[in-house]
DNA sequence: ACCTGAACACCGTTCAAGT
DNA sequence: ACCTGAACACCGTTCAAGT
């Protein structure tokens, strides 16, 4: 309640990932963030130029708490580990996706542009050529954002997310069977969830995929 | 400007989705969209319920928009070209995707699960058990969205957007060559766009990869 | 230097009133 | 049955005023 220390561009980024983690993007307002730190909506903006710089500075800490790979590993681990780090990281921190997909944030500083540059180096060192690259780190963003974004949508589930008949996916309940007759027979096995390890497995498959176009001449055959 | 014909459910939901489509998600309001209609704000809630509705709605459109694919083509070749379909119509409309991703949508209604029916029909016919079809689902789901996601948040390119100076990825102007050496390398190269070829042919590697575990037994080895 | 109050131009939505 | 005006509870942001 009382703001005893002083207000910082650090304790209002602190504040607003809190807030947008217990409201939602939707429920992060420079006025009840202020309210948050005990102080009017308009004393934030002598420490953060407007709302979208405050959330690109909370996507710079989400994407700094990403474990960087080690070293060490083969390439395929490596970018395996990434992209594992960046999804975890990410859903963590949902408000982050969200706000950069409806381009109320951007990713320009050094640390958030870190994973990409070194799921590159990781391609590069797997033996593609430039377009190769590219497209690995496409397909490999895409899996990630997009994985995030099915659980997000309600789509996919996590092993921790309670089946109650309220959260129930939007996109589940009154399947009609005769109507769509195969997402109704899939339907216990979506209810089953584990949005995460699917993710994984999704990953492994591409990784393989990628390796497979890496190295196109075979030893054998 | 004049509103000769009599305001309607569908008339709103046209205007809905050509404001979004100008104007974007945020500029979609229902006081701007009611000006579009030559009517005041409230009259609005006299054919929709509010504007989730009409989001919902807008959703049901662009889903219904997906072509079917053809049932004689053989299962991987289907699930192709529902992927590519939902893609390219979401792609049209980049507000459905961002209003599902921020939970301002939901997909409900028959038209909008088509698509996943389709294509959970196509990977049960591939020979896949429930957990495998619901992995190949999600992982085809994730990487037509994250594609779409990528794309909209300016990360990767299309051919048909335009390089100028002003719209230049946010992620790649100003790469310090020396913190970040990979993904420097790789600007050109990511600059050269083309996120839809990428999106296939990411699309292409993980549905070979699906294959292999459809039938994992193979005759010769 | 930092915070506040009042104000501006917006939102979605409700409700009583008009036709 | 359909539309409007006024109102309520919100937004982000500016600016002059306070300390």
């Amino acid at each position: 309640m009382a703001p005893r220390q002083p207000l910082t561009r650090d304790r209002v980024l602190d504040a607003a990932l809190a807030l947008a983690g217990t409201d939602g993007l939707a429920g992060l307002s420079m006025r009840k963030l202020a309210k948050t730190l005990g102080v009017e909506a308009m004393a934030l903006y002598n420490h953060v130029a407007n709302k979208t710089d405050i959330l690109n500075g909370i996507a710079d800490r989400v994407f700094s708490e990403i474990d960087r790979a080690d070293p060490g590993l083969r390439w395929d681990q490596r970018a395996r580990a990434i992209a594992v780090g960046m999804y975890r990281a990410l859903r963590r921190h949902p408000v982050v996706p969200m706000a950069i997909a409806t381009s109320q944030a951007n990713l320009t500083t050094l640390r958030a542009l870190q994973p990409l540059d070194d799921l590159t180096g990781a391609f590069y060192e797997a033996g593609l050529d430039d377009d190769g690259v590219r497209q690995a780190i496409l397909a490999v963003y895409s899996l990630v954002f997009g994985s995030l974004w099915l659980t997000t949508a309600g789509f996919a589930r996590d092993a921790d997310q309670a089946i109650t008949p309220e959260h129930v996916d939007p996109y589940l309940h009154r399947l009609d069977p005769d109507k769509l007759p195969h997402s109704s027979r899939l339907l216990p096995a979506l209810a089953a969830g584990g949005a995460e390890s699917d993710f994984m497995r999704g990953l492994d498959v591409l990784i393989a995929g990628l390796a497979v176009l890496a190295t196109p001449r075979r030893p054998s055959a």
